[in-house]
DNA sequence: CGCCTTTGACCCGCGC
DNA sequence: GCGCGGGTCAAAGGCG
């Protein structure tokens, strides 16, 4: 996808917002509220000069009511129609049932004649003849303004959900074009510094390896333990993903979603907005989870075998909507700016940090599932911590691009990375070596104890690390680097990795995979004296990247070492 | 007037 | 069952 081709979009996107925000105003009307026509009946009838106004627009309306008729007829809610037959009641009272669809002039002309008719039998002035066809003409021109109303509502939805898929496909391609781009990077820097590291590193990047596999399996076997999928349906669905590859797996879940909703036909309109801003909720009351943006949709039919498949994809959209991506930055501000439109909905003082944690919802979109969590370390109270979590629903400003990318990027591309079709994007080293030469122990922590799998990168100074204004000088007020740094898999989350697996993975080695899972508890002690090593991380990410692509593209398997070291990093900076 | 922040209340999961 | 803690809601008030 080129920024061309997105572009053009938020170009149309922008376009028929802006189209529908000119009728908005033009109209003063709500799209779907009783002001509308309270309104627009007030224009017609006192103010001439509006009236003209509307006059000219039903006029310039009516070519394309001619061909969206049909749409608001059979789209339109009950209630609009109840509305909208109050207008043409009357003519249905005479014995004229009038399509939508014909000409205001047809309209007008069938009025006349009925109204002279009725004028026939019952005489009564001219002038108020004249009264009554005005009258039924404003209220023709009523009706064909609120089918143009449908009509761009419906063209806004159409084009939000193109706009959405184009924008989920474009955030990875960028990441996979980044990875290739590191990749490279890698390649000719490893090559010079293969004499530096040498076997140490080779030995740490093997033992790594198997931490990230254990990682794995032991998703696979705690998924072994509650499912008995057939091949043949992860098969199928593992086709299915993968022969999307420009789309991510959130929304090939979430196309699953839609399509289990959609059969039960459980969801409530009203109810839908309410679930994504409280997806807990949601899974409370025991409705499908967030239900998506329908931007994520695709014609593509999904495969559902099973009801257990639904709940599993359910399931699994819960995991990926809740991990989470936390960015630890110095600022003396109270928030960083990401480029995105943030409302505070809530503060709370959390245990063991005196200072309040701060919690914020996108407010770019209404609905859109992703929040924030903003608190200053309770050690070093410049240092900012902020967690995001979920995906956006909406078109982001260039701005707030990277971040978004990055958040969503760091679930969706864990789960691309169980696919064989993902090769290029976890088969790089995510950490940029020359952007990052001497790696905090600390940069990057992968949290396997929070209760969602969390990312947590931390951007302060420490002094193993050179300053990252040397790097960036406008930090954090220039973020563009943060895909780069934050797009990396979290395989630490057993359960979200036992859901995965059952995507595409086989389970080939689950006997092995149980034992390593076993294993995991034996080498805390282990991973308690690597993490020591300042090394670790950038070496952890980069043994993880690369294994990850390895394991898949040798699933047979060459991990049958089980005692190698493991790694349960907490999810405490502080 | 609309949007935002503040803040106490509430809900729910979890551990005991 | 109860208490605790995290997260969210929603009313009230401020601000431009």
């Amino acid at each position: 996808m080129d920024k061309g081709a997105r572009l053009s979009f938020d170009a149309a996107d922008a376009t028929a917002t802006a189209c529908f925000h000119l009728k908005q105003s033009l109209f003063g009307i709500e799209p779907f509220g009783k002001s509308y026509k309270t309104f627009a009946w007030k224009q017609a009838f006192m103010d001439p000069v509006d009236n003209q106004h509307v006059s000219d627009l039903v006029q310039d309306g009516k070519r394309v009511v001619n061909e969206m008729d049909f749409f608001a007829r059979d789209h339109r809610s009950s209630k609009e129609q109840v509305e909208a037959d109050d207008v043409k009641i009357e003519s249905e009272h005479h014995g004229l049932v009038q399509g939508n669809n014909e000409p205001a002039a047809d309209v007008n002309t069938g009025l006349n004649l009925l109204t002279t008719s009725t004028a026939s039998e019952k005489p009564v002035s001219d002038d108020r003849t004249s009264q009554n066809l005005k009258e039924k003409q404003r209220a023709n021109q009523l009706a064909d303004i609120r089918a143009e109303l449908e009509r761009i509502n419906a063209e806004n939805q159409r084009l939000r959900v193109t706009l959405n898929q184009v924008n989920s496909n474009y955030c990875a391609l960028q990441m996979h074009l980044v990875s290739l781009m590191q990749r490279q990077q890698n390649q000719s820097a490893e090559s010079s510094e293969a004499t530096k590291l040498n076997r140490p590193m080779e030995e740490k990047r093997h033992g790594e390896a198997i931490v990230a596999r254990q990682f794995m399996d032991l998703g696979q076997a705690a998924k072994a333990k509650n499912d008995e999928l057939s091949e043949s349906s992860s098969e199928g669905r593992f086709q299915e993903l993968s022969g999307s590859p420009g789309n991510t797996i959130v929304e090939s879940m979430e196309r699953r979603q839609k399509n289990s909703t959609s059969r039960n036909e459980t969801v409530p309109s009203d109810s839908s907005r309410k679930d994504l801003m409280d997806p807990g909720r949601n899974q409370r009351e025991d409705t499908p989870e967030g239900r998506p943006h329908p931007g994520w949709f695709s014609n593509k039919v999904p495969k559902f075998n099973s009801s257990r498949d639904v709940e599993q994809a359910q399931e699994t959209m819960a995991m990926i909507r809740k991990a989470r991506v936390s960015v630890r930055a110095r600022s003396e501000a109270s928030m960083i700016s990401d480029g995105c439109q943030w409302r505070k909905y809530g503060q709370k003082i959390a245990k063991g940090n005196p200072c309040p944690r701060a919690y914020y919802r996108c407010t770019m979109a209404t609905g859109c599932p992703v929040r924030k969590q903003v608190q200053r370390c309770a050690d070093d109270r410049t240092i900012l911590i902020t967690t995001y979590e979920g995906n956006h629903n909406h078109p982001l400003p260039p701005a707030a691009m990277a971040m978004a990318s990055t958040t969503s990027a760091a679930a969706s591309m864990l789960l691309s990375g169980s696919m064989n079709s993902a090769d290029g994007i976890m088969n790089s080293n995510i950490l940029p070596k020359g952007m990052f030469p001497a790696c905090s122990p600390n940069l990057v922590t992968l949290s396997a104890s929070a209760p969602f799998p969390t990312v947590t990168l931390d951007l302060t100074y420490t002094p193993n690390q050179r300053p990252l204004n040397q790097v960036h000088p406008n930090w954090p007020h220039n973020i563009s680097s943060l895909p780069h740094l934050l797009g990396h898999p979290i395989y630490n989350q057993p359960k979200l990795l036992g859901l995965l697996s059952s995507q595409g993975i086989e389970h080939n080695h689950l006997a092995q995979n149980q034992t390593r899972a076993h294993s995991m508890a034996d080498t805390a002690a282990t991973a308690a004296a690597i993490t020591a090593d300042p090394n670790f991380t950038a070496a952890l990410m980069a043994a993880i990247t690369s294994i990850i692509s390895n394991s898949h593209r040798d699933n047979s398997g060459n991990n049958n070492n089980d005692s190698t070291t493991s790694r349960d990093t907490e999810d405490n900076n502080t």
